[in-house]
DNA sequence: ACCAAATAGTACGTGTGCGAAGTAAAAAAA
DNA sequence: TTTTTTTACTTCGCACACGTACTATTTGGT
């Protein structure tokens, strides 16, 4: 085999080996953001998962699961077990198309409509303390970049 | 309740509600990683988490569980059933220490540790399509976003 | 030496998250 | 119209991921 160059072995492993590499910096940022949501959940009963799937309903009510799916880039697996677990909490209810009897459409009940007063101000909360010490420049850029990385693994 | 500005509203929501919040999008990142990478580990019988763990264990063999969970900031619950199943899959094998035995230590084996010349690359592969069309200044700054929100959180 | 508190790890129940296989309904092809 | 294919969803098995509870061991206080 090829011998590396001393120079570029050591502070190239740096960044690729965990945990220090930004793939595994990505992940944990996100599961801290989650642990951060759930604890604030709690008190509701609810689940991060829950919380953006109403959040589809708050701007269309009545979309099929595959059109919730698609909007939050979700596996149709993963779905059917949420909406089972939102279903008994009594926040959706599941009705079949009419005219495509194939497509189960998902209707707010009161209880999931009136969380949109309480959850939104709770995760504008949490963003802020993500960001915090943040500019409004460096908000922007962090969203563009992250916009940019998706979309090279889309 | 109080009326809303309509101006406010809107683009205000945008940022907070899913799938366009920065919290959903970082989560998606991490996901499209994961499921990009666990194509990549396929061949190998291998799982993201078992490469996390084997960069530990290569940059230092024999550590406790508990200091790996500390490294990966992950809880012990876990870590048990993953290293159970590197185990199983014969990439480490679990040893009592012996002047504390309340503490396992975790060594690679020759399976384990011949991965390293393997892995790195692959990963080192993907984080470049991730990053693909990023300036050098655009991954500084991406990565030092991310340590200050994970900062932020921790 | 004894007992209480702290530490290391495991076991358990629940909730994602994934791919693959299965079922039912609709659409397209023959 | 019958057959084939496609689409929508569910089911299943496995692997995280988390908090809680439990066991074993060590340590600190007395």
């Amino acid at each position: 085999m090829a011998a590396k160059s001393i120079d570029s072995s050591s502070p190239n492993e740096r960044q690729v080996l965990a945990p220090y590499s930004m793939g595994y910096r990505i992940k944990l940022l996100s599961q801290l953001l989650g642990r951060n949501f759930q604890e604030r959940l709690d008190p509701y009963g609810l689940t991060p998962f829950h919380w953006v799937v109403l959040c589809c309903l708050w701007s269309e009510d009545g979309l099929a699961t595959s059109a919730i799916g698609a909007k939050l880039q979700q596996v149709g697996g993963t779905l059917t077990g949420v909406l089972d677990r939102m279903s008994e909490r009594g926040l959706i209810v599941r009705k079949r198309d009419f005219s495509d009897r194939r497509m189960v459409r998902i209707w707010l009940t009161d209880t999931g409509r009136e969380l949109e007063t309480v959850l939104p101000p709770m995760v504008a909360d949490l963003q802020e303390k993500a960001m915090t010490g943040f500019s409004a420049c460096e908000r922007e850029q962090f969203s563009l970049l992250i916009d940019r990385a998706i979309a090279n693994l889309s």
